[in-house]
DNA sequence: CTTATATTTGTAACGATTACAAAAATGTAA
DNA sequence: TTACATTTTTGTAATCGTTACAAATATAAG
């Protein structure tokens, strides 16, 4: 399967060596880009991986942030959620419906008290009332 | 003492019924500035207040929060920080030494992905190398 | 002073995450 | 293929932040 010729490539160009759960949790971030926990992840695949453990998600959710293919959103803080999307974007959290939105905006933010820093990353959360509850 | 009495009023003014032990905390949040985690918190005030229970600081720090004269700072996952300072404004952090700085941005970010969405709170949160560690 | 109410405490429970060693899978060389 | 070395995965136990809850304490009202 073409899709997944180009996961285990990707995973190599990242210095990852690919194996079939590494593969298939990448696939899922890929796929659904609902910005999941680790439990979402591990109960999604479990059922078609049954050895599945959830140690395992948790080690190559980490090893996937550190080599930078996969983001941490910081969406309230007690569950880490996982994003394969690693460039720079916004996310809104409805506070009625709970639906995560992912938005684009400009990176050039020219922030005085810091302009001498360096950046690294961005991370923009917004929450709030979305357009589909405001209705 | 001046800046009790007016801890005092000010929770009043946001229907927190002020204790000894509440007043404490938010006179420590507002003097110190440094986002502090429930343990620091807590290891700080009990050396003043040695009875001072931890469920206490975590029962307060809420109430703080949903009163809304605290807020959440989300850097990084696993462990909640605490601002008195609830206006909008971003946190840096700096990967190498650790520090955090507060700073101002437009909060006029005009997103038009969500340009129709009611926004309520706007967090903005930057890693990277600070001034005096890029020396 | 007595009673009612609110706050605080301390322990236990919980949930997310990590540590770690054993087991399984994979790669390599003969 | 077999034997061996290396990497990945598993499963359990430990850890850490947080919450639940009931008992104890403090505060406020009559």
């Amino acid at each position: 399967m073409q899709i997944s010729v180009n996961i285990n490539e990707y995973l190599k160009a990242n210095q990852i060596k690919p194996s079939v759960h590494r593969s298939r949790i990448y696939r899922y971030l890929l796929e659904k880009k609902n910005h999941p926990t680790v439990d979402t992840v591990f109960k999604e695949l479990v059922r078609e991986i049954p050895t599945l453990s959830k140690t395992t998600v948790y080690n190559t959710l980490k090893l996937f942030v550190e080599r930078n293919i996969t983001g941490i959103v910081s969406i309230e803080g007690n569950e880490l959620r996982y994003d394969a999307d690693v460039s720079t974007h916004g996310h809104f959290k409805c506070t009625r419906c709970g639906e995560v939105y992912d938005f684009q905006f400009d990176n050039n933010l020219n922030i005085s008290d810091i302009e001498d820093f360096q950046t690294e990353k961005t991370h923009l959360y917004i929450s709030g009332i979305c357009r589909t509850c405001l209705q």
